[in-house]
DNA sequence: TATAATAACGATAATGATTACTGTTACTGA
DNA sequence: TCAGTAACAGTAATCATTATCGTTATTATA
């Protein structure tokens, strides 16, 4: 991969990311750093994701619809609720023997997985 | 929901499901059931599957790209290849944990869950 | 510090999977 | 047998994402 050149697009877009704890889509993203960047476009917005993405500096979550983001990238699982479409953190150790799964016998080479739960948030259940 | 009355091209569909053991994608399954069908509409086919979702008689896989399908509707993980794209099955038995983290206290309630793992199929490794 | 190479940008067109619409066909219960 | 309507084929519309293109801005080097 080429070296990253600094953009003030990709730093907003990052920064934007981190200070919020909902996972939001790129539109959802795009609309927030429009607010600091307001000539920013949407192309811009998908290339930059997509190379943080590349790069392990955040990670995308999705599950038949769009993509959502998260920039917290230690191990951590989530929950998508059915009712209301948003995905939560959970606060869950991780879970051992998913780890072990990545490293046990098997002809070709397993390097990482995704886990999301699925079911009613708090806010939905109480309703 | 309404009852689901017969039909020639939903039987078609699912049938050609169960006997395979790939994953296909809408458009894979689309093309393959069309020999058996040519007059099967495309829109048929997305209806067909989205019902057979829906009340349970197949499990769809996705993350990122498109959907896939599976028949196979018993609690199995399966492993995406980084490399060909394909979704297999992994040989291994029911994580407990998961399990438990569906019964577990939390305000709100889960469900369900699907995991994914990633790495590189037998094929492409010994490549 | 000036400058050449090119990564990144904004704007916009294209793609591709999925969904919605419409007039017709064919199950199914009365 | 037939009325009601689920399901169909065909096709248009939607919508998230990706690609293209001419311009702008970063960065390494002269």
């Amino acid at each position: 991969m080429e070296q990253l050149r600094k953009s003030k697009q990709r730093d907003a877009i990052l920064n934007n990311l981190k200070n919020r704890y909902d996972h939001p889509t790129a539109m959802e993203l795009f609309l927030s750093v429009r607010n600091e960047i307001p000539s920013l476009s949407l192309g811009t917005l998908y290339r930059n994701l997509s190379q943080l993405c590349e790069n392990g500096t955040i990670i995308s979550l999705s599950s038949g619809g769009e993509e959502h983001f998260d920039a917290n990238v230690n191990q951590h699982y989530h929950l998508k609720c059915n009712s209301c479409g948003r995905y939560y953190d959970l606060p869950s150790p991780p879970i051992e023997a998913l780890a072990k799964a990545c490293s046990a016998d098997f002809m070709g080479k397993i390097t990482g997985y995704t886990l999301i739960f699925y079911g009613t948030c708090e806010e939905c259940f109480s309703q």
